[in-house]
DNA sequence: TGACAAAAGTTCGGGCACGAACTATAAAGG
DNA sequence: CCTTTATAGTTCGTGCCCGAACTTTTGTCA
């Protein structure tokens, strides 16, 4: 069988998830910044971008539950990185945005990122990074199709 | 920068892995089989290949913390899959074995394991299903180093 | 306009996941 | 032996994550 089959495509690909999280979660760590898991980086990104953002936005953007990104809302407020306020057009949205120790985080963000995708890739050449990429796009396409049906 | 970019690594690896999950939860409900989650398949994994087994194998070979494995094992015996004994060997340790309900499971996740990679791969060539698989071998080699240092 | 449907958030219950603290047993070293 | 250290599991607290049920507000449409 060897050690390159594929049939354990779905191990790699969750053990290969947690280990980027987990360096993730140590170079959090090391800064000293605290109540950040690397899930809350898609919300970071989001308000990033753009600024403030109904909760809605959030949860069709990242593909979570709405009630996981009340729960992801209430962690980040409870730390101070993001506020709420009700939005006045709709009295049923809630605005979410970042306050500033919540924008202080974007060059750390982009910090880590860089680091950790360096300590993936390490000194593979880049033609096979794309080709890598290229097939991972492959199998998303290919189970998307298939799920659509 | 274009849809391969190979800083979309993460997101990528999160994403893939989810879709996995999402397809063999949907196998699973279909199948009418219940209490079951992925995370599960690892430990069954193991108590196909040898059993009974002590729960401390289980926690080595599946890389979660044992508080987890502890969690998991209450799960699946409270749903009859699984049932705990004292080893006769050694008080400290417990071996935990597949009951007949669990055995069952054997051949269900054998074909859902396929259906779902067959999902994936698609019509992938051969080949690029290797290289594939070698390149993810490459970036867990990477960051397994790195995060040793 | 008045009933019904849709959308935005929250709450709740349950399971995975972790680390830290704890108990009990086994192994090691003097 | 007896003390110390290591190992096996469990428990606890916290957070992500989901679906289901619920409230409030908005939209639809007859």
């Amino acid at each position: 069988m060897g050690q390159y089959n594929p049939r354990a495509i779905i191990d790699k690909l969750s053990l290969l998830r947690e280990l980027s999280n987990m360096a993730i979660s140590d170079a959090l760590k090391e800064r000293g910044i605290e109540g950040i898991v690397p899930a809350h980086g898609q919300i970071f990104q989001f308000l990033f971008r753009e600024s403030p953002l109904p909760l809605s936005d959030i949860v069709k953007g990242s593909g979570r539950a709405k009630s996981t990104v009340t729960g992801m809302a209430d962690t980040l407020e409870k730390y101070g990185y993001l506020k709420r306020e009700s939005s006045p057009d709709d009295k049923r949205s809630v605005l979410v945005s970042l306050t500033e120790k919540g924008q202080s985080l974007k060059p750390v963000f982009q910090e880590i990122s860089e680091e950790v995708i360096g300590d993936l890739f390490g000194m593979m050449p880049e033609e096979e990074q794309i080709r890598l990429m290229k097939s991972l796009a492959a199998l998303e396409s290919n189970i998307t199709n298939r799920r659509k049906e």
